[in-house]
DNA sequence: TTATAATCATATAAAACCAGTAGGAAAGAG
DNA sequence: CTCTTTCCTACTGGTTTTATATGATTATAA
């Protein structure tokens, strides 16, 4: 019942993007060194967000990578996806097409479906732009 | 994060347990036959249960089992816990000490804390008895 | 006594998943 | 061209999962 690194990663780069959102392309390194990630490593986990249309990159010198949209427009949820697949506490939850045979008479299918409810109900609660915010009432407290 | 298959199996051996729950003891062989596992994985789920005191066992012919307490005082998210330990979407929210060296100045620490509390609020609110009511149809389409 | 059934202890193993590491190719700027 | 940075593919070592298999021991009822 754990994320992986990926997915933790993976926020972490984001929100990374989401605090260094000058307009300017921010190259890996820079992330990797903040964030304490190798840059193998997160060669690795920015590539599917790329590929997702979640960031935009150029390369060569002073090349980099940027946030596609508005902090406020990425959900958590869909920036986990991208890298945990669905986050469903059952394979069951996770198909389209359900293909357990038991599906019609299992007793425990409505509490996995609930559960499913509140854990993505929640993850799609909450933007970078929430956590951004809640990175600069840190930053005061810690000031005053 | 997905929940393991001795998880999902230790709830539907409890909940069998529980709408067979006639004072009589309950061999695991019937368990077996009716939920379709085999008997040495169930013994392998079951021994924790035990150990836990979830369960009381009698050894010998019409021996079996039997649940511990009423179905009511059970709830999913406490079985749960003794087969698949804390259902923390992190490490760092396992342990009492958290020994993560980010823990200070995590950006993203805040947000796992509500997932976690989301999660375990939601297993902890629905028991046994529930279960054996189908209460959670009637919950369930409201929420889904 | 005999059959039943939990309990205990390992042992094996395929498969999947996890958490990286590594090497090099391609593109862009100066 | 050179340097930088993204992009792509593969691989490795370790752990976890999901069982299956074998067999011995203990307790109980009829």
């Amino acid at each position: 019942m754990k994320i992986s690194t990926k997915g933790r990663y993976a926020l972490r780069i984001m929100l990374d993007l989401a605090l260094h959102n000058s307009g300017e392309l921010v190259p890996l390194k820079d992330i990797a060194k903040r964030q304490g990630i190798t840059l193998k490593y997160m060669e690795q986990i920015i590539s599917p967000l790329s590929k997702a249309g979640f960031v935009q990159s150029l390369r060569g010198s002073s090349g980099g990578y940027r946030l596609s949209r508005q902090p406020s427009e990425y959900t958590v949820g869909s920036i986990l996806r991208v890298l945990e697949g669905p986050l469903a506490p059952t394979g069951c939850l996770s198909q389209e097409m359900n293909d357990c045979p038991r599906a019609d008479t299992c007793e425990t299918l409505g509490f996995w479906k609930g559960l499913n409810e509140v854990i993505n109900n929640y993850v799609d609660s909450v933007t970078l732009e929430d956590l951004m915010n809640q990175e600069l009432t840190r930053l005061n407290d810690y000031v005053i």
